[in-house]
RNA sequence: GCCGAAGUGGCGGAACUGGCAGACGCGCCGGACUCAAAAUCCGGUUCCCUUCGGGGAGUGUGGGUUCGAUUCCCACCUUCGGCACCA
């Protein structure tokens, strides 16, 4: 027996799984109907800003383990990978450390490949995409031209984050606690023209749409409140001297006899006309609309009278009109009716300027002050409140959402160019399909200087519009990274494609994705971005389904001192562990740490563990290689064990998708084994022993399964099926109670009538000192226990 | 503040449907092998009491339901996430 040795093990095979492309899967003939056996396995694409860390070793891991149960249970599985690898780290580095974004990116991306092979990953390399080779962007722009015929991408004046130090736009994730998380400057809200996708077209459908996937309930609620539904009544109120009837969203018409005065938002067209030059009011409107993020955030309300009324629409009373920060642009219709007695906002605001309160909802919650309607529980106040009102022109049912429309056009440079032409003459033009991609040109400088680098290369702004022909420049900004991650998936589907994203024949064939795994951080983006996606692309024919993940799973993060551990804080190098220890040890020793959706606090203690269970494992396998095999249907303890270690390992991962409790089992096993060496069943029990381990560890298996004479492939063996009658206990160990507490324990056959197990209790010596002669009520689970209560 | 998840030995965790709490592993203790060490193997390891038979307590805290609760219900505490002027 040689000694076991990672690295000869694990270099060998990953050298012929690459030399046969094992893990390659070809497409379905054309005409080929989808079936139960084709399953598509993904992670989410890692973003090359550097090499891999320990959480990427957890995600990927997990489905690798994934990946090839599916496989060995005769599913024909798609695990492709690729590089999400636009983006602000590759160019930020560029700035910093010199050189292109692009040798940066594909520096890391080499790494990060090694990596993955050291690995051992199931993965088919034939189908890697990454998101900044322009036989990929080609198609970026292409679903982004669909998009814009559609109206679906469009352009609008909108308040951005703006760094006023980087002299960028930032997305909403970039921004922490007001700050720009780059340089820490407090983030400014300008006023920008910007690209926007149209997802709040699709708010419904993405909110509805929930019911129909098997994901964790929680991500669904973060989706369900970032979409923010609330149904309730536009009311029109009329400022007399202006003549204009305002509308304002409410979802508490049974309240509006309780308004005292009227809010308008600081950013409101209307504030000109309310202000009629007055400059106190103006001054007060410009600076609160400019407000930093961060000052926003501290809830401190103000505000200023405009010296206007508005007239209630339920009884004719004049209400203040004031202008205040606490009112939003963006929602609703940029107007309030405030009660303060109803809301704690408005009440907040009415102490603050002394305005007044009315209570119009009593403690049994039913309306008061409120003219016919008074008596009402508040619930059945609002349907009638509503529809007197639009019975006279003033109110209708309206529905709000949370969401807001997608910006995704950014004044940097590493990213997909978006496809436009603007023309004197016929404004935003859409570059024609033939003359994709707009390749991404050089610049001189990556530094952000208030306008995108791409503004300074001359040589791509102008050009012709491709309309009239006449002098016309280009678009400047490129798209946010996340529009290049909505469709990757399909993409894998048919990743040579050169006359469209995707063959749609060969997408519906492997879409939905059966599992997909990644962080919870995705929740809000990518999760919601690539299922508007989806629902798009499905409206314009080009795709069958309407939702992309079938099933999600999120894998917890892996923390160094209470930090997740990611690229920017630096971390624990897979690399130095799998030198150490082999790809085999840290693959088990990641997922034997606890449930995979749970977080992880790094600690290296344990990892000589698994070594030592490979290396007693390599032992143990080779001392039963040399008994003779196991008879057919082999029945001995040991045998039973091995039966019921295949039963507990394939519900672990196929029912309970847990990843931990199936290594214990083997270490059952191994352990009994290892206990019983002549045992008949010794060799089965090894064969077992390999053959469940191998998606956690696939290279020493592979080898242990050649050391038990195969000359077949283990990874391409059929998944064991455990034997159901070796599963029956022949006998159990009944637990005797007294008062539910535990006084004996027999060994009996299995299946007795209630009536002989009492009997067994009553003849327990242990069980009678307890009785003190009493009879007792007797409560019997058959197989199980008795308990005798006095 | 609102919403959600989680609290089990010295540590990571197991106990899936209300039925033996602590599987498996780490660490620690003791032993075997060895001139010695490493490696390996064997045994022990929730806490308290014990006349060594056993007895008692115990899954964040306090209550409840039940013959029986880590598991179900109520309240609270702690930790970690999400949202945070969304009318």
């Amino acid at each position: 027996m040689n000694e076991y040795d990672a690295h000869a093990i694990e270099k060998k095979w990953q050298s012929v799984w690459e030399a046969e492309q094992t893990f390659h899967v070809d497409n379905p003939a054309p005409g080929t109907a989808p079936d139960d056996e084709h399953f598509y396995m993904l992670e989410m694409l890692p973003y090359p800003s550097g090499s891999l860390h320990m959480g990427h070793v957890l995600n990927y891991t997990l489905g690798d383990v994934v990946t090839h149960f599916k496989r060995r249970n005769g599913c024909k599985v798609l695990r492709p990978m690729g590089f999400d690898s636009f983006g602000l780290p590759a160019e930020n580095a560029a700035i910093k450390d010199g050189g292109h974004p692009l040798e940066i990116t594909e520096r890391n991306m080499e790494a990060i490949r090694v990596q993955m092979r050291l690995m051992g990953w199931a993965i088919d390399w034939q189908r890697e995409v990454s998101a900044h080779e322009p036989t990929y962007y080609r198609w970026t722009q292409w679903l982004f031209l669909k998009f814009f015929e559609h109206g679906l991408a469009y352009r609008k004046a909108a308040p951005v984050n703006w760094c006023p130090n980087d002299q960028t736009v930032l997305s909403n994730e970039h921004v922490v606690d007001g700050r720009c998380w780059r340089c820490g400057f407090v983030v400014e809200t300008r006023n920008m023209e910007q690209w926007f996708f149209k997802i709040t077209a699709y708010a419904d459908q993405l909110l509805d749409d929930l019911e129909t996937i098997d994901w964790p309930e929680r991500t669904k609620k973060i989706q369900r409140q970032h979409i923010g539904r609330s149904e309730g009544a536009e009311v029109l109120f009329r400022i007399e001297e202006l003549d204009r009837d305002v509308a304002v969203f409410t979802t508490r018409p049974d309240t509006l006899f309780g308004a005292t005065f009227f809010v308008v938002a600081p950013e409101s067209p209307l504030v000109q006309a309310l202000a009629g030059g007055d400059e106190e009011v103006l001054t007060y409107a410009s600076i609160a609309a400019a407000r930093p993020t961060e000052e926003r955030a501290t809830r401190e309300k103000s505000g200023v009278f405009t010296g206007h009324y508005a007239t209630n629409p339920v009884n004719g009373e004049k209400l203040p009109v004031w202008i205040a920060d606490y009112v939003l642009m963006e929602y609703g219709t940029g107007a309030i009716m405030a009660v303060p007695a109803h809301d704690e906002r408005d009440l907040e605001f009415a102490k603050q300027y002394d305005l007044p309160v009315r209570a119009v909802i009593d403690e049994h919650g039913r309306l008061v002050g409120s003219g016919e309607f008074d008596g009402l529980p508040w619930r059945e106040a609002i349907p009638r409140i509503v529809t007197w009102l639009s019975g006279r022109g003033r109110a209708k049912p309206a529905i709000n959402y949370r969401l807001r429309d997608w910006s995704f056009s950014r004044q940097r440079y590493w990213g997909c160019p978006i496809p436009i032409v603007y023309c004197p003459e016929h404004g935003a033009v859409g570059v024609p399909e033939d003359q994709l991609p707009v390749l991404l040109p050089e610049v001189e400088d990556y530094r952000p200087k208030g306008k995108p680098p791409l503004a300074s290369n001359l040589d791509f702004i102008n050009t012709t519009c491709p309309k009239c022909g006449g002098p016309a420049q280009r678009e400047a900004d490129t798209m946010d990274t996340f529009v290049d991650s909505s469709w990757y998936f399909l993409r894998y589907t048919d990743p040579h494609n050169e006359h469209a994203p995707f063959d749609r024949a060969i997408a519906d064939f492997w879409m939905p994705i059966d599992q997909y795994i990644g962080g919870i951080d995705h929740a809000k983006g990518h999760l919601l971005y690539s299922r508007f996606f989806v629902k798009a692309m499905n409206d314009y024919d080009m795709l069958g389904v309407r939702e992309p993940f079938a099933r999600l799973f999120h894998q917890g993060w892996v923390k160094l001192a209470g930090k997740r551990m990611s690229k920017s804080q630096g971390g624990v190098s897979p690399n130095e562990l799998i030198d150490r220890f082999g790809a085999d040890a840290i693959r088990i020793y990641i997922l034997f740490q606890g449930p995979a959706d749970q977080d992880i606090d790094w600690t290296p203690d344990g990892i000589d563990a698994t070594v030592r269970f490979i290396r007693r494992l390599w032992r143990v396998v080779h001392e039963a290689a040399a008994r003779p095999p196991s008879p057919e249907g082999v029945d001995t303890p040991l045998a039973r064990k091995a039966h019921e270690t295949i039963a507990r390992v394939t519900d672990d991962v196929d029912r309970r998708f847990v990843f931990n409790t199936p290594i214990a089992a083997v270490m059952e096993l191994v352990n009994e084994l290892s206990k019983a060496p002549d045992d008949p069943a010794a060799r089965f029990a090894a064969e077992t022993a390999v053959s469940v381990l191998q998606p956690w560890t696939p290279h020493v298996a592979e080898e242990l399964w050649g050391v038990l004479g195969h000359d077949s492939r283990l990874w391409e063996a059929a998944w064991p099926v455990a034997d159901e009658t070796m599963l029956q206990r022949e006998t159990i160990e009944l637990v005797l109670q007294v008062n539910g507490k535990v006084r004996d324990r027999v060994r009996v056959p299995a299946g007795l009538p209630q009536d002989e197990l009492v009997a067994h209790a009553r003849a327990s010596e242990k069980v009678r000192a307890h009785l003190n002669g009493e009879e007792g009520r007797v409560i019997v689970v058959p197989d199980k226990l008795v308990n005798i209560v006095i």
